[in-house]
DNA sequence: TCAGTAGTTCGCAACATATGAACTTATGAA
DNA sequence: TTCATAAGTTCATATGTTGCGAACTACTGA
């Protein structure tokens, strides 16, 4: 198993950041991380807004945003903690990932205009 | 050759927006579209970043953005005139290409401390 | 030592992207 | 009209990326 690799905060480029997060299962993940205190595990996230996503699919998912330099990961036990490295992002890029999360969270509330699903009548 | 289409202001998406823009080409695309008043034909940038791009791909790239619907695109006679839509998004999602442009020019201003090419000895 | 849990890696199928060649469309000159 | 040229698009294909099941590693507690 190899060792776990970050980034530098220098090593870190706004297209790697931008394709890191243009997946939906990525940005959600990176949201909910960046919005608590705590760090979580990847098995958090086997169920992520509403869709269910395999184990090694969850992997690779967490390695994106990891590479990416979105994330610090660090194994504890038989678990991982990861959790978002924005206040460092914030220092190379400001402002950048607020706007998108913030913009996430705008289409989001706007979802309910058309809701991809109706479970009531 | 199929009719140009460009999605509504409402069915634009932040992962579409970020996907556009996580390819460096397409990127540098944008970031001159956006801040320049006048429209650009697609010719103009078969240099971008000291790289040139095929035709073909370069019609790709802009389908992409327009699609994206980062740009809008009109036939005038034998050529397009492409311009940014940041006005409209704008009002979408506040801030949000502000913040990528912006990171794309600390990033492009950081590059000077490690140059990609050593021209001169 | 064994079972169970958390995550990773591998292999392959499905999807996406880049590009040369051939095409369409518009225009200006003969 | 006819031809040549220029701007983009489309097609075919080679190459790259992604998603996921199966098999794996690594840790923990009984």
């Amino acid at each position: 198993m190899r060792p776990l690799t970050h980034p530098a905060l220098e090593d870190i480029t706004v297209e790697g950041i931008l394709h890191a997060l243009s997946d939906p299962v990525r940005a959600a993940i990176y949201v909910q991380l960046a919005g608590s205190a705590c760090a979580h595990t990847c098995s958090n996230f086997l169920q992520v807004s509403d869709r269910s996503i395999p184990k090694s699919t969850l992997s690779q998912h967490f390695r994106a945003l990891r590479e990416a330099g979105l994330i610090r990961s660090e194994r504890q036990g038989v678990e991982m903690h990861n959790s978002s490295r924005c206040q460092e992002i914030e220092q190379r890029f400001p402002g950048l990932l607020a706007a998108i999360v913030n913009a996430h969270s705008i289409q989001s509330a706007g979802h309910s205009r058309a809701p991809q699903r109706m479970k009531t009548e």
